[in-house]
DNA sequence: GATATCGCTTTCCCGGAGGTAACTAATATC
DNA sequence: GATATTAGTTACCTCCGGGAAAGCGATATC
């Protein structure tokens, strides 16, 4: 005794699931300022002030939180010099890797999408 | 007259460009619920209390005007029907297909974090 | 036509993200 | 002891996400 509701069930739940798993995801990847930091190190670890001059627009106090949030996490690592005005630099855990695909995709669509917000502001229409 | 200096900039140049693509993507992709949203109405279109109760968390408020913005920036499109109390349906255009393999790879990285953030409980240590 | 209900939308409010600018601690140099 | 460098920290402020609850337009009921 199938019904159209009992088979849209299965689909819902799954559904639900794959919410969660991409919620999952924000929840640490969150903000502004995460997926920028952890393709910038996983090209090249970098001193703080490196950091700040390479990242356009971030200021130190939200680099300094970020870079906590993302230790805690395991993205980055976070290793000291004693060296003459002390040496600090920020690298990538083999963790960061696994970002890989979503770090390309993410790039690749926000490529296109510029273009396409070009071509509609060329075109005078928004969208459509 | 080569330089390391010299040959390090182009792979800075690069890497600021990449991000910036980045920055881009997350400009309109900001937030909590534009990738669940998005994923959700791409399986399915639906109504509004629908939306409320499969998006798990969301409220009226928040909906509406994630709704609103995603509108605004051409992933889905409202459609109203002139029924008994009104029929307002929500779904997804041809440019949120665009974002299939982002929600993809961000899904997949999501599920494997939630499966490694249990292992680490069960052993006991954070990372590493 | 007064009341209730459904389907959104708006108002009010709080907390936290994130920006600005100045300051600090440790060492080295002058 | 004044100044510079590195790696932040602190105080202050604004804006936005997001929760609670009321508002509102259209129909259904009485």
């Amino acid at each position: 005794m199938k019904s159209i509701v009992n088979e849209q069930v299965p689909a819902k739940q799954e559904c639900i699931l794959k919410v969660k798993h991409i919620s999952d995801a924000l929840y640490v990847l969150n903000g502004k300022w995460k997926f920028p930091l952890i393709f910038t190190l996983r090209e090249s670890p970098l001193r703080f002030n490196e950091i700040l001059q390479l990242v356009e627009g971030i200021t130190p106090k939200v680099l300094a939180k970020e870079l906590r949030d993302l230790e805690m996490n395991g993205f980055i690592e976070r290793k000291v010099y004693p060296t003459m005005p002390v040496t600090v630099i920020y690298e990538t855990t083999p963790y960061s890797d696994t970002l890989k695909n979503v770090l390309y995709e993410l790039g690749q669509w926000g490529e296109q999408h510029r273009e396409k917000i070009r071509e509609s502001i060329r075109n005078n229409k928004m969208d459509k």
